[in-house]
RNA sequence: GCUCGGGUGGCGAAAUUGGCAGACGCAGCGGACUUAAAAUCCGCAGGGGCUCACGCCCCGUGGGGGUUCGAUCCCCUCCCCGAGCACCA
C-alpha cells in the first residue's frame, strides 16, 4: 500500500525512522535549558488528554501547526524548548475507565505509552526530557501545594453553596461547565445541590484579569471571549428606605431612577417574608415555593415571559420621595448585583414587559432629539437623550448624567458607584475519584487542617470501587485507612478531605512545571523559570479560550503576588488553531466520519502528512479533511527530493537567470511572511511557486536548493533532514538559518504596466523598472490596444501608479 | 437579542489591504511515454456569448446602494453561515 511512486526514489519510511533515530543520538530536539546557546523561545501548545482512540487528526493539526512555527523560530536562531505532556487526570478518564471496567490507574498509562509513540512518529520537535503527566505524584505534589499557597494566602475558603450537581456523572460541576443548563459533557439537565464545596476567590482578580486583557498580543475573539466572560459593569448601588430596611439595589443607570416605579426582588430574597402583607401572604409564598422548585438553570433556560407577584410591601424611591410597590419574580437573579432592581419599565425591556403585563406605571425619563417628556412610549427606550421628568436633573443629557446623579445620591447618602463582575468564583471541589485529593484534614478540636507540605504528595489511594455515588461525597471516603489520619496540629484522630480537584487546576499551571521537571524539591526553579518564561507563543483550541486560559492566568497572577514569579501574565501570544472537520461535519465517532492518522502516516509519510495539514488553509482556521488532497504535497516532496539529486550534480551552473533571481526573493518574503502570521499555506504556495520556476527557467543553483530545503524544513522535517545531508551538509538543518530575502531584488529590471481606459484593462506594455511617469505614459498613448479604445479621444485625467498601472479617462 | 469572526471557480484557497480577481494545490479535460494501465511529463481550464479561425465582447468576489479614475478591500443597508454570551438590572 505503501508506496507506488518509485520513481523519485524517496522512501517515506525510511528517511523518518532514521531521522527519528539520529535525532534521539544527536539529542537535536533538547535544549540546554540553562545555557542555552541563544535567545530563549519557549513555544507551548496545549497539552492533549491522551484517550484511548490515540491522536486524532485534529491533534495532529494543532500539534504540527504549533510544531511548524517551533521549528520556524529555530531557524531564525532561537533557541527553542517545545514541551509535551498528558493532561490525564479529570473525569473524561475517569468515565471512560467505568465504562471500559478498567481502573484509570491501569488504562492511562497505556494510553499515554500509545500517545507518546505517535507524538513521535508525527516529528513533533519535542524535548521527552521535559515532559508532564499530571497523575504523576511528582506533579500533583505540587498541584497540591498551589492549593496550600492559596490557602494560606486566604484565596481558598470552603463553603455551603448551591452547586451544579450532574446526576449522570454525579459530581459538582463549574458555573463554566454548565452550558444552557445541561452538563457540557454529557447533556444531562444539571440539578441544584446544596453542599460544602472548595472554591478560589478568582473573583478577587477580576478587574486585573480584564485590564491586562489590552496588553495581551491575543487574537481578537479570544480577548472578547474573555472579556465577556468576566463581564464587568459600571453603575451604582442605590438604598431605597422599606418597613423591612434599606433595600438596597444594583443599577447600570441610575440617570433613570426618577423614572423607576416599582421593585423586584429576586425570590431568594432575605426582606420578602418581612415586607409581605397579611392578603398577600399566600399569593407570595406560593410564587416562592414554586420559583424555588425550579432550580436556577432550568429559571435561566426556561422561556422568558415574565411572572411574579406583588408583596404588599411598598419602599421610597430616593429621588422622588414617593412609595413604589415591591413586587417578587424570577427574573431577577440572587446572585447577581444585590439580587433586587429599581424597575424602570421606560427604559429596560425586561421591566416594561413586567410592567405591560401587570399594569403598573410607565413613566418617560429619557427623552430622544424630536421627543418630550409627554411623547408616549410603546416599547422600552434605551438610545441616548436628554432627561425628562427628573426634577432637577431635567434637560442633562444621557453621556453625563450617570455620573451626576451618582454623586447626588451620594450626598443624600442614598448610594453610591459600584463596579460589578460577573465572574463567579473558582468552584474546585469534585466528588470524584480519578483526581489530586485536596490536601486538608479536619480536626474535630482543631478545625481544618493544611497537610504540612512535607508530607506532600497526599497520594491518591489505589481503590477497587472508584465509582462514584449520589451521596455527594467522594468514594475516597470509602477508603478508611486513607481517610482517617492524624491531625498535623493536635495528633488526635482526624478525617481526610475527601474530594478531589478540578482537572483545570491542574492544567493551569503545567507549562509552569516543564522547563523544572527534574528539580524534585520545587514546582518550578527561580532561574529556569525566569529564562523561559513567560511563554513565548501558545496555540491551542477556541474551546480553552475562557476557561483554561482564564484560570492559567489567575494562577499566575496569584504566584506573582505571593512572591514566587516574576511576572503575571504567562502568554505573551496566543493563538487559537481552527478545527479540521470531515465533509463538512464535525469527526465523531457516531458520524463514522473520524480520520486516523495512523493510517495516512503509513501511506503517504509523516512529512507529507504535515504538510497537507499546514496546506489546507491558514491555521486559524482549520479545515475540511479531503483523502484526494494529500498527493499534491507528496507530489511537491517527490519533485523536490529529484531537484536535489540534480543539484547534487557538477552540472548544476552557478548562474542564475535574472528572471529567477526576483522570483527566488519575492519566495523567500513570502513564506517568510506566512510563517510570522500562521498562513503556513502560503508559505508553502512560495515554495511550489519557486519549484515551479526552477523547473521553467531550467536552472536550480546550489544557494537556492539549499535555501528551497531549510525553508521546508518545518514542514517536513525528516525529509529537510535526508535532502540537506544529500546536498553534503553534515550537521542538521535545524541548525541552519532560516534565508534572508533582499528586498532590492524583489523587482524585476522590466515591469509590465496594465493601461486601463476608463477602469477597464484594455493593454499592457512591459517598461524598465525605473521609467518615469512622461515615458510611460508616452509609450500608453501610442500602444495599438490602448488607441483603439480611446478612439480618438482625447483623455480628460491621466493616472499613473508607478510599476503598477496607467488608467486613462476620457 | 448582544459581541466577535466569515461569505471569492466543481473543491481547499490566494490577492503586496484601493490597482491585471482566482496564485498554489485537488479534482477535471487534451496530449506524450506505454502492448495496456499506474506513475511521470507537457498543455488547457471562472461563467456566458460571437468567430471557420487568430481573436474579440459581456458578466463575475452573498444581495442592493454609495464614495472613487479604479472596490474582493472603504461607507450605508439587507441576507446567510460559524463561534461565544444570553432575563447580569
Amino acid at each position: 500500500m505503501s508506496d507506488e511512486r518509485e520513481n523519485s526514489g524517496y522512501h517515506p519510511e525510511q528517511v523518518e525512522s532514521k531521522w527519528r533515530e539520529r535525532w534521539k543520538q544527536r539529542g537535536t530536539n533538547a535544549p540546554d535549558l540553562d545555557r542555552p546557546g541563544s535567545e530563549p523561545f519557549y513555544n507551548l501548545m496545549m497539552f492533549p488528554y491522551p484517550s484511548a482512540e490515540g491522536l486524532h487528526v485534529g491533534n495532529m493539526f494543532a500539534f504540527t501547526g504549533s510544531d511548524v512555527f517551533g521549528r520556524y523560530q529555530r531557524l531564525r536562531g532561537k533557541t527553542v524548548f517545545e514541551p509535551i505532556g498528558y493532561d490525564a487526570f479529570g473525569i473524561h478518564s475517569e468515565n471512560f475507565a467505568i465504562k471500559m471496567g478498567i481502573h484509570p490507574g491501569e488504562l492511562i498509562p497505556r494510553n499515554i505509552a500509545n500517545f507518546r509513540r505517535q507524538l513521535e512518529r508525527v516529528g513533533g520537535m519535542f524535548d521527552w526530557r521535559h515532559t508532564v503527566d499530571t497523575t504523576d505524584p511528582s506533579y500533583y505534589k505540587w498541584t497540591q501545594w498551589l492549593f496550600l499557597q492559596l490557602y494560606k494566602a486566604g484565596k481558598a475558603y470552603k463553603k455551603k453553596a448551591a452547586v451544579n450537581w450532574c446526576p449522570t456523572d454525579k459530581t459538582v460541576l463549574a458555573n463554566e461547565q454548565v452550558e444552557g443548563g445541561l452538563c457540557e459533557r454529557c447533556k444531562t439537565p444539571v440539578e441544584q445541590r446544596v453542599l460544602e464545596q472548595w472554591f478560589f476567590k478568582i473573583t478577587d482578580y477580576a478587574g486585573r484579569l480584564l485590564d491586562n486583557i489590552d496588553g495581551l498580543d491575543w487574537s481578537d475573539s479570544t480577548r472578547g471571549a474573555q472579556r465577556n466572560w468576566i463581564g464587568r459593569s459600571e453603575g451604582a448601588e442605590v438604598d431605597f428606605p422599606s418597613p423591612a430596611g434599606t433595600l438596597r439595589v444594583y443599577t447600570t443607570r441610575p440617570d433613570t431612577i426618577f423614572g423607576a416605579t416599582f421593585m423586584v426582588l429576586a425570590p431568594e430574597h432575605p426582606f420578602i417574608d418581612a415586607l409581605t402583607t397579611p392578603v398577600q401572604r399566600g399569593a407570595v409564598d406560593a410564587y416562592r415555593a414554586e420559583a424555588l422548585k425550579t432550580d436556577l438553570v432550568a429559571r435561566r433556560t426556561g422561556e422568558k415571559s415574565k411572572t411574579g407577584v406583588f408583596t404588599g410591601g411598598f419602599a421610597i424611591n430616593p429621588a422622588t420621595g414617593t412609595p413604589i410597590p415591591v413586587w417578587i419574580a424570577d427574573y431577577v437573579l440572587m446572585e447577581y448585583g444585590t439580587g433586587a432592581i429599581m424597575a424602570v419599565p421606560g427604559h429596560d425591556e425586561r421591566d416594561f414587559a413586567f410592567a405591560t403585563k401587570f399594569a403598573l406605571p410607565i413613566i418617560r425619563v429619557i427623552a430622544a432629539p424630536g421627543e418630550s417628556a409627554s411623547t408616549p412610549l410603546t416599547e422600552a427606550h434605551h438610545g441616548h437623550g436628554v432627561l425628562v421628568n427628573s426634577g432637577p436633573f431635567d434637560g442633562v443629557s444621557t453621556a453625563e448624567a450617570p455620573r451626576k446623579v451618582t454623586s447626588w445620591l451620594k450626598a443624600k447618602g442614598a448610594g453610591e458607584g459600584k463596579t460589578l463582575y460577573r465572574l463567579h468564583d473558582w468552584c474546585i471541589s469534585r466528588q470524584r475519584y480519578w483526581g489530586p485529593p485536596i490536601p486538608i484534614i479536619y480536626c474535630e478540636a482543631c478545625g481544618p487542617q493544611p497537610v504540612p507540605e512535607q508530607d506532600l504528595p497526599v497520594v491518591l489511594p489505589p481503590i477497587e470501587d472508584f465509582r462514584p455515588d449520589d451521596s455527594g461525597v467522594s468514594p475516597l471516603a470509602r477508603h478508611r485507612e486513607w481517610y482517617h489520619v492524624a491531625c498535623p496540629k493536635c495528633g488526635k484522630q482526624g478525617r481526610r478531605e475527601t474530594d478531589v480537584s478540578d482537572t483545570f487546576l491542574d492544567s493551569a499551571w503545567y507549562f509552569l512545571r516543564y522547563p523544572s521537571t527534574e528539580f524534585t524539591d520545587r514546582p518550578f526553579d527561580k532561574e529556569r523559570t525566569k529564562r523561559w518564561l513567560p511563554v513565548a507563543t501558545y496555540i491551542g483550541g477556541n474551546e480553552h479560550a475562557v476557561l483554561h486560559l482564564l484560570y492559567a492566568r489567575f494562577i499566575t497572577m496569584v504566584l506573582k503576588d505571593l512572591g514566587h514569579l516574576e511576572f503575571e501574565e504567562p502568554f505573551l501570544r496566543f493563538r487559537a488553531h481552527g478545527m479540521i472537520v470531515k465533509d463538512g461535519a464535525k469527526m465523531s465517532k457516531s458520524r463514522g466520519n473520524v480520520v486516523i492518522p495512523d493510517e495516512y502516516i503509513n501511506k503517504w509519510g509523516a512529512d507529507t502528512f504535515r504538510t497537507y495539514l499546514m496546506f489546507l488553509g491558514p491555521l486559524g482556521d482549520g479545515g475540511d479533511f479531503r483523502d484526494d488532497s494529500v498527493s499534491g504535497p507528496r507530489r511537491f516532496l517527490e519533485r523536490m527530493w529529484l531537484l536535489v539529486g540534480d543539484a547534487g550534480d557538477v552540472s548544476v551552473g552557478p548562474g542564475v537567470p535574472p528572471g529567477l533571481l526576483a522570483k527566488w526573493h519575492r519566495a523567500k518574503q513570502r513564506a517568510t511572511e506566512g510563517m510570522e502570521s500562521l498562513r503556513y499555506n502560503t508559505a508553502i504556495a512560495a515554495l511550489m511557486e519557486l519549484l515551479n520556476a526552477v523547473k521553467d527557467e531550467g536552472a536550480h543553483p546550489r544557494a537556492l536548493v539549499d535555501e528551497m530545503i531549510v525553508m521546508l524544513a518545518p514542514f517536513a522535517p525528516h525529509f529537510a533532514e535526508e535532502c540537506w545531508e544529500r546536498m553534503g551538509h553534515a550537521t542538521s538543518v535545524f541548525d541552519a538559518r532560516w534565508p534572508a530575502f533582499d528586498p532590492a531584488l524583489l523587482i524585476e529590471s522590466t515591469v509590465e504596466i496594465v493601461i486601463q481606459v476608463n477602469g477597464k484593462v484594455r493593454s499592457k506594455l512591459t517598461v524598465a523598472r525605473d521609467a518615469d511617469e512622461a515615458t510611460v505614459l508616452a509609450a500608453a498613448l501610442v500602444d495599438g490596444a490602448t488607441k483603439k479604445f480611446l478612439a480618438g479621444r482625447e483623455p480628460k485625467k491621466r493616472i499613473y501608479v508607478p510599476g503598477r498601472l496607467v488608467n486613462l479617462v476620457v
